[in-house]
DNA sequence: TCGCATTTGTGCGTATGTATT
DNA sequence: AAATACATACGCACAAATGCG
């Protein structure tokens, strides 16, 4: 067996930096305007070398987070971060007004497939059955915030896909089928680094953390009728029960 | 200003490996037994070397997640993630029950301290104000599961460390004060990498992913009373809502 | 204006980690 | 297994801007 003397985890230090700043940052330990502690203090902070913490400062600076000023410190520039709120009757659009300007979802396409074993026990079919697979991606002011997928049973849903891209809306494409309500029957809450995908469509750098959504709706009888995935950037969402 | 030039993110190839595979693991899609595809083929998937890839197995093999057979392939040992249910009405023990032979939480010591100012805002005190800070690891089956830090009013829970330590459980401590119900405010899920306390504690490899839960506990009448951030390891745990 | 402490900005040398061929 | 190229992280030193008395 091969031993690794590794003791660095593959992250370098300056990410693993760039994202504690952040979190104090976006979590609300520092507010816009506040000065960062000194490269000193942090690097000490952060049993790190100054060079290395300069580097995190300089990551957060090409993001706007932060600004650096010579003589002066280094001080919040944006301090901005959304909340997606998950309850009973959780609604993607309604739970982000207020927080931003702008909020527009662009559909990814559709297809049929054969439920995993995951979709299939969440909806209530036998593995393989066949499902309508949607994909979205979802921008608050121009940022991505969401990459989801949802899978619905075909057998009551064929057309799930068409009525999506014409009704703009699940709420109304769920209508159109005649559930008037849904709920959310369970959410499962996990986190892992994006995929290449994910990457790619939430313009993230490649190790940045997701956090990833599973959730069933269920209409007003309680039978499943939809099972969602959706990845959050988590430097930018944080989810509120 | 410094240009940055960098297009990697930070994340060693073969760490992006080892969690992709994971996640393939304790998503499902692999299941216990499941022979992994060939190190050439994950080579070719990944856009690595097959060398890269050896070391991502070893890394999971270390973990016990995988297996490596000379002349038959690598194969899935295990695949288990715990889930930890968020409602209403959440206590920790309750909520594993079932899933877990044996349960354990070590204190690891109270203090007094000044409130930040998310630990006031939260607790309705002013920034600054004595709180009670108590320090708390949680094991499932001799794994860590949860390392938690929870602020508490000095006002009102002034000698709560001891009676923590005594009655061995927040329910019981929160009944000496005369509190026979309580239930949860809110909860805030948030996501990043363990910090080099958190990886020695929850024996994680150094760049692992940590779910970070905020939660505010209440009274029977509202007052808030408790302030948690919990890091759970997201390669171990889920949250359900 | 000057001096001084503080803080960010820059350069260079070295050691180790990462990834490929 | 070895050789290579590049990224990461550290240590030390010094320059440049700021703010204060």
């Amino acid at each position: 067996m091969t031993v690794l003397k590794d003791v660095s985890g593959g992250v370098a230090l300056w990410r693993q930096i760039v994202d504690a700043i952040r979190l104090d940052i976006v979590g609300g330990k520092l507010a816009a305007g506040d000065r960062l502690p000194t490269e000193a203090v942090l690097a000490e902070r952060f049993s790190a070398n100054r060079h290395t913490v300069r580097r995190a400062l300089a990551v957060l600076a090409e993001e706007g987070v932060v600004g650096a000023e010579q003589g002066r410190g280094t001080f919040v520039r944006n301090a901005k971060r959304l909340s997606y709120p998950i309850g009973k009757r959780t609604r993607f659009r309604e739970g982000l007004k207020g927080q931003v300007e702008d909020f527009s979802t662009i559909r990814l396409g559709h297809r049929l497939e054969n439920a995993s074993a995951a979709a299939a026990k969440a909806l209530g079919i036998r593995a393989g059955a066949k499902v309508v697979r949607v994909e979205g991606l979802t921008s608050a002011d121009g940022v991505p915030m969401s990459r989801s997928t949802t899978w619905l049973d075909y057998r009551r849903f064929a057309d799930f896909g068409e009525q999506l891209e014409q009704l703009k809306s699940f709420t109304k494409a769920f209508e159109s089928y005649g559930i008037a309500d849904y709920s959310r029957a369970s959410t499962r809450i996990s986190s892992r680094h994006a995929d290449i995908e994910e990457t790619k469509l939430l313009k993230l750098v490649p190790g940045a953390i997701v956090l990833v959504s599973e959730a069933v709706d269920v209409d007003a009888g309680g039978t499943p009728i939809s099972y969602a995935l959706s990845r959050f950037p988590a430097e930018r969402m944080e989810l509120v029960v």
